[in-house]
DNA sequence: CAAATTTGACCCAA
DNA sequence: TTGGGTCAAATTTG
């Protein structure tokens, strides 16, 4: 495609995207039973806050810091658990609830994730990344796992685990209080310019969404980023499958072909000024 | 030098 | 016993 500007059309996306949220929200109050309803709405309005970072991000060219690091080679484990305060569950139960996010192509969502394993899992082909939020330091207990899709390279299984304590709900409480950070799916990210994963090692996500708009739950400054010692509170998060529902048609014959166009657009090779990483 | 990632080991639920 | 989730030392990178 062929469009003035990469920015123009992210715009039209996004504005197209935070159109259909808009819809998806009046066609969850009218027809949905309150409690999906007010699930929704939630869903809904993390949508729309995705679409305003995009938007706004993009207009005022925002600055992301973006951070990078390459793989190692290998390293040397000597553990020596001894006095260490593990914490209390080590594993979480097996088939916790979780809010799973297909992603194409992008597995940004506005926070500000840390890698703190990877697994292979038998039975796929990709091995399973697991993440957590960089301010779990300071209590906030949301986890992810992410897995590459068997079926669709260019597709992300993304389990979220937790909820964000860490501030970034502090403009939303709502999301903090009952909205996983998961579904805030946002289509902001372009992984490396362009490149995608690095089939041998390379973590396929990348923090790279930096706005100025993720306030305080990620600044340049991390304070005091300790590493390795996170407690975790995890136990609460709610499954937020989207499964079979005629609000998940629209869904994905609306709001997905606009949200999917973003996304591709940007995971495919368009480095993004805005988004730093120059 | 500090921060972030890698990676094998450890641990526990199924 | 095994698979999967987490820890933490080592390593890499800015």
């Amino acid at each position: 495609m062929a469009l003035s500007t990469p920015t123009a059309v992210v715009l039209e996306l996004m504005t197209m995207g935070q159109q259909s949220a808009a819809h998806l929200k009046e066609l969850l109050m009218a027809a949905s039973p309150p409690m999906a309803a007010e699930h929704g709405q939630a869903l809904t309005a993390g949508i729309l806050r995705c679409c305003d970072r995009v938007i706004a991000a993009i207009s005022k060219g925002a600055t992301g810091t973006g951070k990078k690091r390459k793989m190692a080679d290998r390293g040397g484990a000597a553990t020596c658990p001894g006095d260490l305060p593990l914490m209390s569950s080590k594993r979480r139960a097996r088939g916790a609830e979780a809010d799973r996010v297909l992603e194409t192509g992008t597995a940004a969502d506005g926070f500000i994730w840390r890698k703190y394993g990877q697994k292979d899992i038998n039975g796929s082909k990709h091995p399973r990344f697991y993440y957590r939020c960089a301010y779990s330091g300071e209590g906030c207990g949301a986890t992810r796992r992410v897995q590459q899709s068997r079926d669709e390279p260019a597709a992300f299984v993304i389990a979220y685990y937790g909820e964000h304590t860490c501030g970034d709900g502090a403009a939303d409480g709502a999301r903090a209080a009952m909205l996983p950070a998961a579904v805030v799916a946002s289509a902001l990210n372009a992984w490396g310019g362009g490149v995608g994963v690095d089939p041998n090692r390379g973590s396929p996500l990348r923090p790279l969404l930096h706005t100025n708009h993720t306030r305080h739950c990620h600044g340049e400054d991390p304070g005091e980023n300790s590493r390795g010692q996170w407690s975790s509170s995890s136990s609460s998060s709610s499954e937020a499958e989207l499964g079979t529902s005629p609000v998940l048609e629209f869904l994905e014959g609306g709001l997905g072909v606009g949200w999917e166009s973003v996304v591709n657009y940007l995971g495919v090779g368009w480095d993004l000024p805005q988004f730093d990483r120059a």
